[in-house]
DNA sequence: ATGGATTTCTTGTGATCACAAAGCCGCGCA
DNA sequence: TGCGCGGCTTTGTGATCACAAGAAATCCAT
């Protein structure tokens, strides 16, 4: 068989694969048990079993993704320790991220921060979770970026992960009439430079998000 | 990410590889910047590329292996502000930890630990690195077990993953003469039921640790 | 019509192969 | 002697295939 000429040079194909499958995931685009198959998921992508195999591994290792005895791939379904336990690892990481981006906030990062609470606001009033939801990831993530803790990041994002398809799960079912009150908390803490409010604003926010979680 | 305790009765290929690779990466038996083959880990355990690639892939998202751009597959080398990073995570993550662990921590926990610390001081005499690291990842295990997270102790040992190849360059050319002495204060807190004992010194031994791997 | 057995289909697993790109070695030229 | 440069080798990538195990559908007997 001929190879299929691609016209993307840097991607190879599982990280498409991946990535593709990691955001739906983060987003909370699928709902917990649901079911994936690797012959759907390359015959989605365009690939073989092969790449498809890998990205899902992946996301298996990284607990996005739960792998059945026999095999068989889905999203997990969290329990309500579980959540527990991310929420905390959430509340510390985070916590000692925003600290470290604190000395590193200048107006512009504020700014824009302003403007992506801006449209989880618009996204709320739209009735649009997953834009909820994605909008939130990148105003958090636009903070810890600032921190430039790659390392730490990763972990955040690790756990986010995890927490995404119960995210999907919740705020389907929910109905928000305005963005997270704590968003004005951090950034007002940015502006002034004040540490321990930062830090009890965002594990604030982070705790609060999570404690509706559990059922 | 290991989190099922019983070993599987029928492990499947790519599973053996993954955790023969991670234990050695772990307890700091491959330096830093030494490159693999696929095809030699595939020879190595006996099975062909696909699965050795599907276990250097996880290791790769895991931060235990570096990816090349040409896709050439080594350990890392890790910079200074990448370690600081981790031994970061490794205070925040651990300290939680062992502050869940302490309500359950009973006298036979205690026991066996004083065990493990001993077994410590027998690999530190014999000038045992690997050894030594083993048995003090076993310490430090055997009391986070106790906290019942399960997440937590994945992301904890994740980051003991990422610091295996610095800790066997490490623990290489450094000449020990003593068993970590914060593992006593440990100890000591639990036996005291002494939580802010118990938070101080296990983030003494996680800082104290790694304060000398950045050169 | 219903419960159990059997067949069929689906799905994951791992080996193998063709291919491309990167490394490596040695030959030849200045 | 130093430096390209062309070929050979090594290595990762992804498609395909045979196989086994599980799930689902079908069929037969009561």
């Amino acid at each position: 068989m001929l190879i299929q000429t691609r016209p993307d040079p840097s991607p190879s194909a599982h990280d498409r694969v991946y990535r593709g499958l990691r955001t739906r995931i983060m987003h909370g685009e699928i709902e917990p048990g649901q079911a994936l198959t690797l012959r759907g998921i390359g015959k989605e992508f365009g690939v073989s079993m092969t790449p498809a195999r890998e990205a899902v591994r992946r996301l298996v290792a990284e607990g996005a993704l739960l792998l059945s005895s026999s095999g068989r791939v889905s999203t997990p379904d969290l329990s309500n320790e579980r959540i527990e336990e991310l929420a905390a690892l959430r509340a510390l990481i985070e916590v000692e991220l925003s600290s470290r981006a604190l000395p590193r906030a200048h107006m512009a990062l504020i700014d824009r921060l302003q403007l992506i609470n801006g449209t989880i606001s618009d996204a709320v009033r739209a009735h649009d979770p997953v834009g909820y939801i994605r909008t939130n990831l990148e105003f958090h993530r636009t903070l810890y970026l600032r921190a430039q803790a790659p390392a730490m990041l990763a972990m955040a994002e690790t756990v986010w992960l995890q927490l995404g398809p119960t995210m999907c799960k919740l705020y389907g079912r929910m109905n928000r009439t305005e963005a997270p009150h704590f968003h004005r908390h951090i950034i007002a803490a940015l502006k002034a430079g004040d540490e321990p409010g930062l830090r009890l604003a965002v594990r604030s926010d982070v705790t609060q998000g999570l404690r509706m979680l559990t059922t």
